[in-house]
DNA sequence: GGTAAAGGTTGACGCATCGTCAATGTCAAG
DNA sequence: CTTGACATTGACGATGCGTCAACCTTTACC
């Protein structure tokens, strides 16, 4: 029951060319070789092209999926960090929907008093939004790579600290403490902490970058959690997030 | 008032490299290059730039923002052409998200059983799923060089189409018209062919694609519209595209 | 058996956007 | 004169294949 190279193709809907590629990076060797050098397929092959597909249509990448398929523990868990970067993204394009809107919105008013006028304030009055959208951006693009650096023990580490993080705020938030009593502050820092961990951004310790960009990137991430609902999620609904947001203001006015 | 490319690099927030780099491709030239080959940039240059970095941070590939600063005609046009394809990857995003976690959520349920079955019935039972993400995919990977290949008259037509349309759809739904009657069958018909002038898809007539993929793009398509807020939205809420999805599918069994 | 049409192979370039060396030149300061 | 900061021009890398190009095999038909 051998496939030729076409016929796989056919099946699962992608193209001999994809999968000559995955043959060459190794994610999906033929499982024989003709003496003619063609390639042929078996079932094998098609259920493991089929779970590659399967995890691609999720947005996995190539090396991804292969660390996925070897070490085969649990793809629940990749899944399950997968899912918060997509969320991630999703956010950045909720912001800059929002953002290119209300930029033809500005538009649309006054076009030529605008048209100066908006790239003249842009720098100063546009900071905190232009904050908020690189590190999504650069943050996305950076952290798949810096995960899947990681080793499991630290992955887990890692999630543990995100988990008692959001436990911790949901419970202060549903006890109705005020955002700056000492507990909820206390989470506050512990949240920046825990943002530190991620590299690339403000709140990393291993960045040269001066105190003040953390404070405007703290301010411009907690309004983050209130204004996508997806980040309210996690936080017990909206007045968690908004909850949230208001204990990272007051600690970053406080302390940074 | 000469900035280097240090300073300019410095006071906007990229990098010599990115600058180096818009030079090279002609976005933003050096107003003047010394002798000794250091480029210099004046006042006109940083506004420039500031233009160009913003309508990056909207999400505009350099070609797009190119095209933009030189046919200075209406940025906001630009914009909202361009707000349409964000919607579209969002919508990717939103079904991706869910699609996700359903992954895990079977997984979780029964581990064991669900891991091999779920490969095996991928091909068939989510072969909807795997066309209508396959489209938001390819589409908006090809939609943005697609739409700026076309000339300006070109253009107009394809979006005046599709404002008829919406419209079209739009009074049928708040009518209460029957989705089988004839006048929405008219317009399911002509929705299929403004579908097919956008190169790259089933619909598509260029494509020498049988038609039964076309009949279940345009199924897949049309769940699409009722499942995703955002296209809604179009046709006048989530009544209004339900309407469009009744419309559709039965234009799709009877007609493809 | 000849010939043409499918279908197969291995390269290798291209795309978007810079990050990141590498090798080297220039300028201001000690 | 030497050192160090700042400048230059290449050129590779990364993502996931699409798309030729040049060439060989197999199949089908006359």
């Amino acid at each position: 029951m051998d496939l030729s190279i076409q016929q796989l193709a056919q099946q699962s809907g992608t193209t001999s060319r994809t999968l000559r590629h995955y043959g060459d990076i190794g994610l999906l060797p033929p499982s024989r070789i003709a003496s003619n050098g063609y390639r042929h397929y078996d079932q094998a092959a098609l259920v493991r092209l089929q779970r590659i597909l399967l995890l691609r249509e999720l947005g996995l990448g190539l090396p991804a999926i292969a660390s996925v398929l070897e070490h085969e523990t649990s793809p629940a868990a990749a899944l399950r960090t997968h899912v918060d970067l997509l969320r991630a993204e999703q956010a950045r394009l909720v912001r800059l929907i929002a953002s290119v809107e209300k930029t033809i919105a500005a538009q649309e008013k006054g076009e030529e008093i605008m048209a100066e006028k908006m790239f003249d304030g842009f720098d100063h009055t546009h900071y905190k939004e232009e904050v908020q959208q690189r590190w999504g951006k650069d943050a996305y693009a950076r952290s798949d790579s810096w995960w899947r650096g990681m080793d499991a023990a630290s992955q887990q580490t890692w999630k543990d600290r995100l988990a008692t993080l959001n436990s911790g705020w949901t419970a202060a938030a549903a006890s109705g403490m005020a955002a700056d009593s000492a507990a909820a502050q206390k989470l506050a820092r512990r949240h920046v902490e825990w943002l530190g961990s991620i590299p690339g951004t403000p709140a990393s310790t291993s960045g040269s970058t001066p105190r003040g960009n953390l404070k405007d990137y703290i301010l411009g991430l907690s309004e983050i959690y209130v204004a996508d609902e997806r980040f309210a999620a996690n936080y017990g609904g909206t007045a968690g997030a908004t909850f949230v947001r208001d204990a990272l203001a007051v600690y970053a006015e406080r302390e940074l």
